[in-house]
DNA sequence: CGGAAATTTGAAATCGCTCAATGATAGTGG
DNA sequence: CCACTATCATTGAGCGATTTCAAATTTCCG
């Protein structure tokens, strides 16, 4: 493993090169994927998990009636899939929404660095619940508020997690998702997408061209979507002792990232 | 910490009685409040977790416009809060939904009993990823169904809740909450959410007496939700090694999966 | 360049919402 | 134990946001 991304997980807990290693070298393959490929299916055995190098992938729930809803658009340094270590089967579909790259590891050794590894464990466990937090959030947008609400909801977490990649991200970006897609992540229809994204244009807080979105008014779009302001901890307190027996370094305060708001 | 709930606990994993102990020791007061009483609400310094002993809960997401949005119902031997602890500022607002008792564990003991009790923080991992596949199913439940099918998969989430804490849990039970608490826990109206459950008993899938329901044909409930089968894993492979310091066992090298849909 | 997929727009139908009023229930204090 | 009051459940009527159906462009990809 190499690579840009992997640099979230530092972000999130400074590593120790030791615990840093242990995760790089958990991946067992390398795969390439294209857009609408499916890298895992809803009932698949679930016997890998995905951390994504370069792309976007979304995560689908299907019902039963056949419905898919996207419930996670993954941006690259994700961890995919890991809610069905909790099952045999997978609970979630991957679906690659560009060209991806994905690096593949296998569920026991990630459970063996899990059990290994206290403060790996600590980060992962803190990932799933900050993944709780983002879907806490959106189930909140989609039961309460209006479709223009939910897409500036969508526009502007999307915005703080290229932020939270990168920090020159720009408030211009491409969206590779189609206004199907987002419709669906939103829970609306397609045509009502189209109507929704020309209402936000109209009223000066985006624009469009092609593929490429601007968003003209950040606090407008904030404002609107009413989500909540969340400052993550990336060490909280009881996770701040020393890896191992080397001595604990003191973290300098980082500035917090927040989500959405 | 006496008590039945903690059951829960020891079936999800069987616990080693030295991991049971440390379990029950965590908690350093118990609390009792009324129904509409605050346990701990959102933007409060997130310094506690705590544990259902008695009575239901709901979790809820206030927006930044005041809107309330219940996104868990909470049973009787539940973690609760465990969101926040990526947070220093509590994410959701636990509120009561009937008379409610409550043990309360500080989180650095829980991060303490975390990095030194590798197979319970497993537990607690997977309790995690659980608790994000009921938020997905949710989310598209929300975002994809009507609301008759929104009812009908609440009502069945339910149900399949309070059999795993009761194997001789009924199909006839009393619902603490009002018909406004769960249109809020649907995202629609308490009037509509009158008008449909109106509806569902005039289609003889559930009948009601007051607080008291029945679900009459608990099959058709689950066809109508149409949320896919869960099937959790109480012990996965690579968590089903002993406590301590036994040696790992080999787990069989199973068969990849190919990709490319 | 050609065909398929995505976007855009219109019009009509629906589901769920709002407002409003009445009846039932339960919790509280006398 | 009862009366009082607030909360909850129920029902009606009209409205509005979103859906559905359909067709015309436009864009993207091979």
């Amino acid at each position: 493993m190499n690579d840009a991304p992997l640099h979230r997980l530092h972000q999130f807990l400074q590593l120790s090169s030791a615990e840093a290693s242990a995760f790089a070298e958990l991946a067992v393959e390398r795969r390439r994927l294209r857009r609408h490929d499916t890298i895992r299916a809803q009932g698949d055995p679930a016997l890998e998990v995905y951390f994504l190098v370069e792309g976007w992938v979304a995560s689908c729930i299907d019902s039963a009636a056949g419905n898919r809803q996207i419930v996670k658009v993954h941006l690259p340094g994700d961890m995919m899939g890991t809610p069905s270590l909790a099952l045999a089967q997978a609970a979630e579909t991957l679906c690659a929404l560009t060209r991806v790259t994905v690096d593949v590891i296998p569920t026991d050794k990630l459970g063996e660095l899990f059990l290994t590894s206290p403060r790996l464990a600590g980060v992962m466990f803190l990932n799933a619940q900050q993944e709780r937090i983002w879907l806490m959030d959106r189930l909140m947008s989609v039961g309460r508020t209006s479709a223009a609400q939910r897409l500036a909801a969508f526009l502007i977490s999307l915005f703080e997690r290229l932020r939270s990649i990168d920090d020159e991200a720009s408030t211009r970006f491409q969206l590779p998702l189609s206004q199907g897609e987002v419709a669906n992540v939103l829970g609306i229809t397609p045509v009502h997408a189209n109507r929704t994204f020309a209402q936000l244009e109209r009223n000066g807080l985006i624009s469009r061209t092609g593929r490429w979105l601007t968003l003209k008014d950040v606090d407008g779009l904030r404002d609107l979507a009413s989500v909540p302001v969340r400052e993550f901890q990336n060490l909280p307190p009881w996770l701040s002792r020393a890896p191992e027996k080397a001595p604990a370094r003191k973290q300098p305060a980082k500035a917090q990232r927040e989500l959405s708001a």
